[in-house]
DNA sequence: AATGAATGAGCTTTCATTCAT
DNA sequence: TATGAATGAAAGCTCATTCAT
């Protein structure tokens, strides 16, 4: 009975396959035409599939929709959490590897930010949006905190907060993805990494710089 | 006698000031229902009026969100050049004025916030919305800028760049904003002037604190 | 009481003029974007006035577009019936010069032709249209057979048949219209004209040429 | 078993059988109402489908429109050339086999030239229309100019024009048309073929009559 | 599992008509 | 008389969803 569930087999796997195709080809499309013009048509046509292909696998649109944005935090937080594993184990450095990595290309182009931001367009309204958002931020804010509270122990910086801290950090890098997604042609990495690094070098200058 | 005053629906309000109603009934229903599901009959049932007034007034569908987010531009830029003319005349104090009015309740409230997310949501695939939001960025970058370089000047930051702080500075509100959006109950104001405030006096120690 | 119908006070010739500036504006729209395409916008625009007008002197587009039928077809009656007053008294020139009529240029040019077609398009449809288009045609069929039939008794014509020859030449001008609708470019006046003539010939070899 | 046969509506019939019922439904409607009130829905309720299935086939109005004039003279061709092809071989036979065919029932029948006029009603605004009637216009011209031409050779008839008499025989069938759709009533097919033999006979005595 | 024809609700848009001014 | 803002019904079109194959 559980069996399926426990060792999918070669049925299930295509299955999953075929789901992550959807949602490949969704966020393609989102970020080709927004969120509001994406139509399931779209999507079977990117694919190369058949017009009902996505409610077979979806059953509804909103229910493709919110799968996509799962699937994108699941892959920021792959990225995030190997970012963390891989860096060294001294938080001043785990946290500038975790803002350079927010400034990656892979992560920072004008493509997949849209189709961030067009389901941040949409969080307000769609309260399951705004659950999956909101439980990123939470993680990320808490991760990040500790980390700069490990850096004002380490280096007695008396008076500076963490969470204040950490707040500002979460919401440069933010702001930044704004920057880059209105002016993808004005963005420059470069000085987005140099704004982060003059911040956290005025903060703790005996661990940056 | 002042009925006309009280029900300002069914007749002839000047031209403007009816096109002016149908956007503030548009923000509103962004607000509430989100951009891709707001219908010209949303808007026109939130004014009062009837089906067909918004292609009366404004054409298309496209055109009344383009003067919405035009007006909310408009709107915004007053406030920022308000505060700009009413804040005392050393670069400091602007700064922290602007930087100040950014996290006001007004601006920063979640409603109005959706609005603006709603409309970046598609920047990347509605050519008009990126160029109203790239010229606003454009100014009050400049703007920002011009003062971060007369505060380094005064101060003789030497090794600080104005760029660098000004894009900082520029990001943590706009992020800040999206945590406002995604976590209303749990976002602080004191926190964020918090952190804008320990940016500031990090930087330009002379200056702020 | 009646005094208003009896003779037409300044009051009553102003109306009649603006009728007629609307039936001709209604006359130039359906031309320009044909019958389906014309609103009661394009012929107040086209007669520079506003929106209402043509309501308050027609009620409805339906009766509207009635007059302007009834219009059309007065104008068409008088070219008629004047060409049969100033031509001369044998019924062979009248024939000739009734046909001659029917392609001149003012009757027969595209423009005209395609309010004429508008409305024949609309003869199956619209009882209003066929009487207005069915009385016409009586009329002028009598008359041209009368006119055949003086012609037949004069030349001693045996076995020609009045209302054939009628017919066949009502058949042609109406069938020179459509050329000249569908093919204005090679639409060729004289060869139609001699297509008359020709047939005139080989009917009354006495009477033509 | 033959349930298929039996219910045309509901499941996929092939697709061009779909689109052929679509245009038949098509030109019913607009037999019946006339183009300018006949609605995608009027064509779907006539075929017994669904609001949506017209755009489903055909994308558009306008297409289907135009589809419907193309498929009227598809239909008119066929019976052209085969008239054509089994009318004995000289060209005198040809000639008025072809008369006669455009004066028959099928052809001449008020329903079918309702259509016609209600295309021909547009042909001066759209342009698709003007084409596909130019088109067959020429091909039919060209064709009797042909026939006329021989039996002009044949019959020694000097003087007569090929072009000038092909004009007239072209233009009393289209004239007899528009008296047919005016006048279902009165519009006799004796009296109309009589004229068109009496032409006929009048132009070429040896060859008719 | 996949297709794609068909559905039908819902949207934007147009426009004849009304009516306060 | 004339205006033109407003109405609201009706149209074309889109598209998520269903379902026979």
């Amino acid at each position: 009975m559980m069996v399926e569930a426990e060792k999918p087999g070669r049925r299930a796997l295509a299955k999953q396959r075929r789901r992550q195709q959807l949602i490949d080809a969704t966020i393609k499309c989102i970020s080709k035409k927004g969120l509001g013009s994406t139509t399931l048509g779209d999507v079977a046509g990117e694919a190369g599939l058949s017009q009902g292909i996505v409610n077979l696998h979806f059953n509804s649109k909103d229910n493709l929709l919110a799968e996509t944005l799962r699937y994108l935090a699941e892959e920021y937080d792959e990225q995030f959490m190997q970012t963390l594993e891989k860096s060294p184990p001294n938080p001043a450095a785990r946290l500038s590897a975790l803002m350079e990595m927010a400034l990656k290309p892979a992560v920072c182009e004008p493509r997949k930010l849209a189709v961030w931001f067009a389901f941040w367009g949409e969080v307000k309204t769609v309260p399951t949006y705004r659950k999956i958002c909101a439980d990123r931020e939470q993680k990320y804010d808490d991760i990040i905190r500790g980390l700069v509270q490990d850096i004002i122990r380490e280096g007695g910086y008396d008076g500076r907060d963490a969470k204040t801290v950490a707040d500002a950090l979460s919401s440069i890098t933010d702001g930044m993805w704004l920057s880059c997604l209105i002016n993808p042609k004005t963005f420059d990495r470069t000085t987005a990494w140099n704004a982060v690094r003059s911040y956290l070098s005025a903060m703790f200058p005996d661990h940056y710089l």
